[in-house]
Parts: structure tokens; sequence; C-alpha cells
DNA sequence: TGCAAGATGCGTCGATTGATGCGTCGATTT
DNA sequence: AAATCGACGCATCAATCGACGCATCTTGCA
């Protein structure tokens, strides 16, 4: 096979983490280059950049790294079980520290999402992501998976004014991944009834993402303008194609003005339902009207239903 | 040319270093003249001029003298990172050849798709994206089919201040189907080399997003910052990934400060390829070693160049 | 709920390694 | 005779080494 040795460097570059990261994962773990002369450089052979893999993919998942190494270390070739079944044979170990985002109490899946997103693993993230929707759903997703890593970021990125990339990488894998379970539904035969929309000059749209995808797994299908809608542009698709219910997503105080609210329910064809979503608003100064789900498992349950009281009505 | 083969002196003489660099290139990095019997003098034909100005243009830049012969060796008949030409890469990218005024298929095409939007038709308008993207691949799509209508929502949308909401749902119908072709590629064995980066302060990510899906058509994975990375964050991920090409995307002028690229070019272990996209970038501000491609199909082009890229290891 | 203990990633520092360009030398080619 | 060859060695400098410590996260427990 190719000699072709990295040098340390090369390969903490490739693992996305730093070079003194990967020292020590050699000194802790024992997990180096399969011939390593002490005080000389090291060189990382394609069997040593295998069982490195190994640890990337098993700490991506969750485990954690003391155990994701012992399992490298035996393990040279691809008979090294999923994360999740690795991590059940291992129950109280700790774990967590170092540069890591904090996701609290969220759990090892979390976690593992977090130092993946902490490497720019593109890979790991999306696959990470895809694989509890599809066991989970999206709510649970959202919520014991992704909000408790994108709130982390924010932390850690309002505290240190850094990590600005790893949220734009990780923003826009979720954003992906919930693309495509939107994408993967079929096309419904109604036209969608629901309009989701951002408030005005609001830019975090990636919770309305979130609700999109949780509503196309429901099987209710939706419209979604997006972020930073103008009120004109949103009056102007609510009379165009008049749905029963709207959501705006307002995600700071500053663009939740209530008067969008009120230019909703005053406008022609008025939709049914306006429910205003996020943590922006306030719910002192909602107009009366206007629902205020607490999460997005009561804004699905409601979208749910109002689908259903649509269907009911068409086939009477 | 062929009568007009240099001796080792003033070959030496030519590139700017020493004979006996000369000599250890050859037996370093096998980077001699192509027929050369042991004991003999060298003579070193335009051919393998071409070679040793790629290793010198290469080193100028910072590149590791190693990787820089690398590349030398391998690109005999290829062109170069930092020549004016690359050839477009034959498979799976389809050239953007025919640069005709959109007519025949795609005319009707994107009339039709202009007025699936107007309708805020969300169906209609995937569908047809993702047809498109299936039979004629990312490159034409977007040239043919998604640019057009995009330019025209956006003169209309200027001109009468409103289609904010069709643009809006135009647009994350078009980054949805990109993000489809980037997910249903297998993940690849090796880390991704190319990273993509709006501009500072630059929100228009949906041509960057193109280039992704493209790349991802061709085989190429990436890394996706998206939209308004600050310098010092993508200065962060570059250090942390040392990818082997950056395209930093600008669309207006306003985004295009040319301290960014410089920043890249002295950044240490700067990437072989510094890229320049979107009309922000103006020509002439553009710092040497820069290399700005015109259009979608020439950054794709470039970017399978360095795709199989070696990392920068230590030399054998 | 709050706190101490353990786990982990990584920045820093002085010393060392290793890659690189090139000068030198005796022999050989042109 | 001039230029070059192959081999060897040397100076230089970026990358890395080993050790240490720090900041921060998670977990068990009060």
């Amino acid at each position: 096979m190719a000699d072709e040795a990295l040098s340390a460097g090369a390969t903490a570059r490739r693992l996305g983490v730093a070079v003194t990261t990967l020292r020590t994962w050699h000194q802790r773990y024992g997990l180096g280059p399969s011939q390593h002369v002490p005080g000389h450089h090291r060189r990382y052979t394609s069997a040593d950049l295998v069982r490195l893999d190994i640890m990337r993919r098993l700490t991506a998942e969750g485990v954690s790294p003391a155990e994701a190494a012992r399992w490298a270390r035996r393990a040279s070739d691809d008979t090294v079980p999923g994360g999740a079944s690795v991590r059940a044979g291992s129950r109280g170990v700790r774990d967590g520290g170092g540069t890591a985002i904090p996701v609290g109490r969220a759990g090892p899946a979390a976690r593992g999402l977090a130092r993946a997103a902490m490497r720019l693993d593109t890979v790991a993230i999306s696959e990470t992501i895809t694989r509890s929707i599809a066991t989970d759903g999206v709510v649970r997703t959202w919520d014991l998976l992704l909000r408790p890593v994108l709130v982390g970021i924010g932390e850690r990125h309002a505290a240190t004014a850094a990590l600005i990339e790893v949220e734009h990488l990780f923003s826009r894998c979720v954003s992906a991944a919930f693309a495509a379970v939107v994408a993967g539904r079929p096309a419904p035969a109604a036209p969608p009834r629901i309009l989701l929309s951002c408030a005005d000059e609001e830019q975090h749209s990636l919770p309305l993402e979130a609700l999109a995808a949780a509503l196309a797994e429901a099987g209710v299908s939706h419209r979604m303008l997006g972020a930073r809608v103008p009120v004109s542009a949103l009056l102007d698709a609510i009379g165009r194609t008049g749905p029963a219910a709207v959501v705006i997503w307002s995600h700071i105080r500053f663009t939740a003005d209530a008067a969008q609210l009120t230019a909703l329910l005053t406008a022609p064809r008025r939709p049914l339902l306006v429910l205003a979503g996020g943590p922006g608003w306030q719910a002192e100064t909602l107009p009366a009207g206007v629902i205020r789900p607490v999460d997005l498992a009561e804004a699905v349950a409601l979208a749910v239903a109002v689908r259903d009281s649509l269907d009911q009505a068409a086939a009477s």
C-alpha cells in the first residue's frame, strides 16, 4: 500500500483536533503511531489512520474518548460496532471537558454531536442527525439533540466570540437534514393550508425549519417563506394563498413586533389560526386571538388539528 | 522546442536557485530531466522546465517543497493551480459549453419555474429543479435555469419592492434541492480538502451552495461554512482543517474586502488555491495568487484539480 | 440544587527533530 | 578548460516533542 505516512500536524488537521490532542491520545490511551521512537516525530501510517478514524467516529457518536480509544486500539478493522451499542456497554463512565461545547445533561448523543461540530466534521454531523430523525422523529431530535447543541454553541459564542464557523457549519447541516425530511415526503394532493414565516428582520429560521420538517413528517403540508419576511410580503402571500393557519417565528424581542400579528388578524381572508412562535414574543403584548405554542410539539399538534378539522369540513 | 535543451547551470539560473538545489530536487523528489543517464549531464527540455516552474511558483507561494514537487510531478499534462487555465474535469461535470442565451429547453422551463415561484407553489418549484438537476446536472441547471429566474425575480423585486416572499420561498427551494444533491452522495473516505465560505458580511450564499452541489455531483467532498463568515472565523477553520483550496464568495462590492484574501494567503499553512468567486470582486484589486473563476463551471474544474491533493505531510 | 472530583481538549515553553537549500570536493563529461 | 556529477556535510528554520498546567465539561452525591 501507499506508505504515505502523515505527520502529526497533517493528521490532526485531518481529524479536526489540535496536535496536542493527538499527542494526548497517544499518552493517555496508547493510541498513537504503530512504531514511534520517543522523542522523534510521529508518523501516522494508513493503518494508524484507520484506528484514529474509529476514534473519530465513536466519539462523534457519543462514546467517551477513553472507551472509544479502547475499541480503536483493539479492533484494527471495521469490526467495531456502532456507537449506540458501545455506549450501552459502558455505563457510569465520566466524560466531558476540554474545549467541548456544553450540552448539560442532554446525553451522550448530544455530546458526540457537539464534538463532531467542534471538529467541523460535516459527515459525522449529518449522519448523526439523519439517524436520529429516522429513529426518534423530528420533534425529539430537535428538543433533545439539536437544541442543546445549538444552545451550547450559542453560549460559548456569546462568551468567547468564537465558534462562529462552527455555528454556521452546524446550522447548515441541520438545515440540510430538515430539508431532506421535507423533500422525502411525497407531494400531497391538496395545496398546503399552513404558512410558516419568520417575523420581519428575523434571521433565525432554523426552529421554523424544524417545525416544517416535523409537519412534513406528520404528513401535514405547508408553505415555508423563510427568514426576514416583511409584513407586506407576508400579507401578500396570505392574500395570494389563503392559508388556514400562519406561524410567525420570532427569536429575539427586537423582531417581535406585535403589529405584525395584528395585521394578520385584520387582514382580508385572515387565517383561522395565528401562531406566534419563538422566545421573542412576550405573552402580554400579544393581541387577542393569537396562540403561543410553548414548544415544537405543541405547534405540531395545533397544526395537525387544523389539518384534521379542515379535512372533516371538506368531507362533510 | 526540441532543440532547446538547457544545461543544469542555465536552468538553475533561470529559476534563481543553485545548481546543487536542482540536483537535490532530482534526487529527493524525483523532479529531474525526463531522460537522464546517471553520471552524464542533465539536459532540461521545455517540458521539464514547465515542471520546474511549477515547483518554483508553488514554493514561492509558501507551499512545502515536498508537496510542491508532488504537484509538479503529477501535473505534467494537467495544468496547475495558479496557472491561467485548468481544463474542465471530464467526469461527472458537464461543461458549460454552449454559452448561448437560454433558448430551447431552458427557456420554457425557466418561464414555468418563474411562474411557479410567483404562485408560491413549493411542490412544483422543487420538482422542476430536481428534475433539471437530474437531467442536466447542477452547473447547467444553475446557469440556464435558476440564475435567470433569480435575476428576474431580483430585478422586479428591486423595481417594485415586492416579491420578497417569492424570492425567499424560491431560494429555500433551490437551497433544499442543492442540499439534497450533497446529501445524496455517499460519504467519501477522505476528509474534505475544500472549504467554501462567504465573505465577511456577505449574506448571499446560494451561488456557493450551487458550487457545493456541483462539487458533490462531481464526487468532490467539501466543507461549507455558509454566509457571513468573519475573517477570524475563517482563519480559525483553515488553521484547524488545513484545506487545500478555499473559495470565498462575494456577491456585492461592499463585502469584497481584498484584505480577507491577503489574510488567507499569508496565513500559516496557506491553502494551495485561493479562489475569489462572485461578482463582488474586482479583478484589479485582487492580490496576486488569487484565482478568480469566471463562472461555476470553471470553479468546479479548479476544485476538481485539487480534489486528491495529498496532505502536507513530511517528505518521504 | 449546588458542589467536589474526574475527564478531556488544548495552549504554552524550552529543547529537539527533520526537511531544505546550498557549498565543497574529487572524478567525469562536454 | 569549463561545467557538471554524485556524495557529503552544514546552517537554518518550521514543525514537533514532552511536560505541565489550565479551563471547562459531566457526573455522582449531599
